[in-house]
DNA sequence: ATGACGGTGTGGCACCGA
């Protein structure tokens, strides 16, 4: 069983390229972040055809997230319960496996631009939300993942610049810290159970040739719970869209479970 | 220190992202 994230940087735009890499790599699941599209605009038939079913929780011009799944999904819950938040950023649903059900949460974290500012308070305030909404999921659904665009480099070697960008957004102690206390609930990073290249980024700035140079950052994760631990058997970033024509600044995080 | 690139909405640009 194989699980996607991928930030889509606007869906309409980006269809086409979703469409083609369901394609190539027919995942399971693949979650979706900035969908840039309100929930009428959302192309269910087009994913259909391709074989998904999905789940949408959009918004005007920003934010928004989607859940795509071959097999049905259930128990949708659409940002997190009791933060009052007017930007739509989560969607969970319950996806069923030879092994039982998987809970998957997916998140298009707060930016945050800079400390300081009203939206770094903001991003604050809603990992805390968050960090306490996945305690109660994992109590709920012990076999859980929970994946998508964090806009946190957790470590300077998830950076390719930590020394210069030391203190500036996505890789503040703050953040870092909100990082690690999603870690001690028990969840793991699954990308860094494997060996991986140096310099492996997720995402990388559409100027100054930021790909070209791999001038990146890892920003994309998928973590997953204790119980789900030993199912994963891979996890890796897929470049190759990132060298598409009208690219996204993301790139597909995969996640290889063996259920 | 700033802007660079790209998407959106609406407008002759501003705002936002990371």
């Amino acid at each position: 069983m194989k699980l996607a994230t991928w930030n889509i940087n606007s869906l309409s735009v980006r269809l086409p390229q979703v469409l083609d890499w369901l394609a190539a790599h027919p995942v399971d699941v693949l979650c979706l972040q900035e969908l840039k599209l309100t929930d009428d605009k959302f192309p269910f038939d087009a994913l259909r055809s391709a074989g998904y079913e999905a789940a949408c929780f959009g918004q005007k011009t920003y934010n928004g997230v989607a859940v795509l799944s071959r097999q049905p999904l259930a128990e949708v819950v659409r940002n997190i319960p009791g933060l009052a938040d007017e930007q739509a950023r989560v969607i969970a649903a319950t996806v069923p496996t030879p092994q039982g059900p998987l809970r998957v949460l997916n998140g298009y974290f707060v930016n945050g631009q800079a400390p300081g500012t009203d939206k770094f308070a903001y991003k604050l305030r809603w990992l805390q939300a968050l960090h306490d909404w996945v305690a109660s999921e994992l109590a709920a659904h012990p076999r859980l993942v929970l994946l998508g665009d964090f806009n946190v480099a957790p470590e300077d070697r998830d950076s390719y610049d930590p020394v210069g960008l030391a203190g500036t957004i996505h890789h503040t102690p703050e953040e870092r810290a909100h990082f690690q206390a999603l870690l001690a609930l028990g969840l793991v990073d699954a990308f860094r159970l494997f060996e991986q290249p140096d310099k492996s980024y997720s995402w990388w700035d559409y100027r100054m040739l930021g790909f070209q140079k791999n001038r990146g950052l890892r920003i994309d994760h998928m973590l997953v719970s204790p119980a789900l631990r030993p199912a994963v058997s891979a996890c890796h970033i897929d470049r190759a869209p990132r060298k598409n024509p009208q690219p996204s600044d993301h790139a597909p995080v995969v996640l290889e479970l063996g259920l």
